[in-house]
DNA sequence: AATATCCGCAACCGCTCCGAC
DNA sequence: CGTCGGAGCGGTTGCGGATAT
């Protein structure tokens, strides 16, 4: 048995709203603020859907949005944010002022999806197209027929965008070819020259997990960090090899779900640095030494869960053990208001 | 100029979440 | 603890304007 309707939708009115409706819904909660959507309509004189009238207010009539067209940053920030948690629209939305979800939404499904396409990055993964390629190619356990077919899926939607080369060709910004640059991406960054520059394991890793990977690589782990926003190249890595050679269970994305992820994005879509991340702990009342655990806490997070994975724990094991450390740990940060 | 096609965006739909009871 | 109902979320639809033929 399902739930009954909200409304008589037979009854209520639907499509684009008029001045008036859009006066009276501005009226009424200029008079009795936002909150029980169920009762505006009778209350504000509408012949509309309850819930229709809090998504009018909520994705057009609030005085806190912005109605013109998204800026070059906001861009990357929405690009950033979506290669790391997905279409988690609010979330990102939340995260520009002035942006809805629904905005968020349909900039990402008209614009920046098929920007990425033409770039040759898939918008579901974030990895370059023939990265996509070459793993589907390589899921173990799945029949070889399965795995064709995919392919040849796969294919058609590539070459319907355009996105498969017909022949090797180097990739624009390189002389190396988009097959080479897969094979070679367990070690060497691909690039392309893209007005963009997405989070990657090399402006985010060295960042995040400085400690951490001092003591577990000997690559590279400078801790520049890069400033979103100017011309630079798109790289995409394979981040296994750099950070964890020694174990092949590790996942990326499980990282990138992961708080201390999040942690290194700040509302202007900017990676911030240890001091800062430091000054805005403070600034949010975190004593020192606080301060300092959740810095090493966060460092130490990806080598935990590498070692975590190589030692035979499962995906959940390792979540609960680290929840139970977490809770040891921080007692005054995991109080009711804390978001986890 | 008329028609077809494409594209962007507002709105809808169905579902889940979560607090109140 | 289960149920109810409001709020919110993400996917999808459809309208209207812009552009191509």
């Amino acid at each position: 048995m399902g739930r009954p309707p909200c409304c008589d939708k037979s009854n209520v009115k639907r499509g684009l709203w008029t001045p008036e409706e859009d006066a009276k819904i501005l009226a009424y909660v200029a008079n009795h603020g936002t909150g029980n959507w169920t009762l505006v309509p009778k209350k504000a004189g509408l012949n509309r859907c309850g819930k229709s009238c809090r998504l009018r207010w909520t994705n057009y009539l609030r005085p806190d949005l912005k109605h013109d067209n998204f800026t070059p940053q906001e861009e990357e920030f929405i690009i950033n944010l979506h290669g790391a948690i997905g279409s988690r629209w609010s979330v990102i939305a939340s995260r520009l002022p002035g942006r809805t979800d629904n905005d968020v939404k349909n900039y990402w499904n008209t614009k920046l999806r098929k920007k990425l396409m033409k770039m040759g990055i898939d918008p579901v993964t974030h990895k370059p197209v023939s990265q996509v390629l070459s793993d589907l190619g390589s899921i173990s356990g799945i029949p070889n027929t399965t795995t064709t077919n995919q392919m040849a899926f796969v294919n058609k939607e590539l070459v319907m965008n355009n996105m498969l080369p017909t022949k090797t060709e180097p990739s624009a910004g390189s002389n190396k070819s988009m097959v080479e640059h897969t094979q070679e991406s367990q070690v060497h960054s691909w690039e392309l020259h893209s007005p963009y520059q997405v989070l990657t394991t090399e402006n985010v890793q060295p960042h995040v997990f400085s400690e951490a990977s001092s003591s577990t690589s000997s690559s590279s782990s400078s801790s520049n960090l890069t400033q979103l926003g100017s011309p630079q190249s798109y790289s995409c890595q394979t981040p296994r090899a750099q950070i964890a050679p020694h174990c092949s269970s590790f996942d990326w994305s499980d990282f990138l779900h992961s708080d201390s992820f999040m942690w290194s994005l700040n509302p202007s879509g900017l990676v911030q640095s240890e001091a800062e991340l430091s000054n805005n702990a403070k600034s949010n009342g975190h004593d020192h030494q606080g301060v300092a655990a959740i810095e090493g806490c966060r460092g130490a997070s990806m080598e935990y869960q590498i070692k975590k994975q190589c030692e035979g724990h499962s995906f959940v094991d390792g979540i609960l053990d680290r929840d139970s450390e977490l809770r040891a740990a921080f007692p005054e940060f995991l109080d009711a208001s804390f978001e986890y």
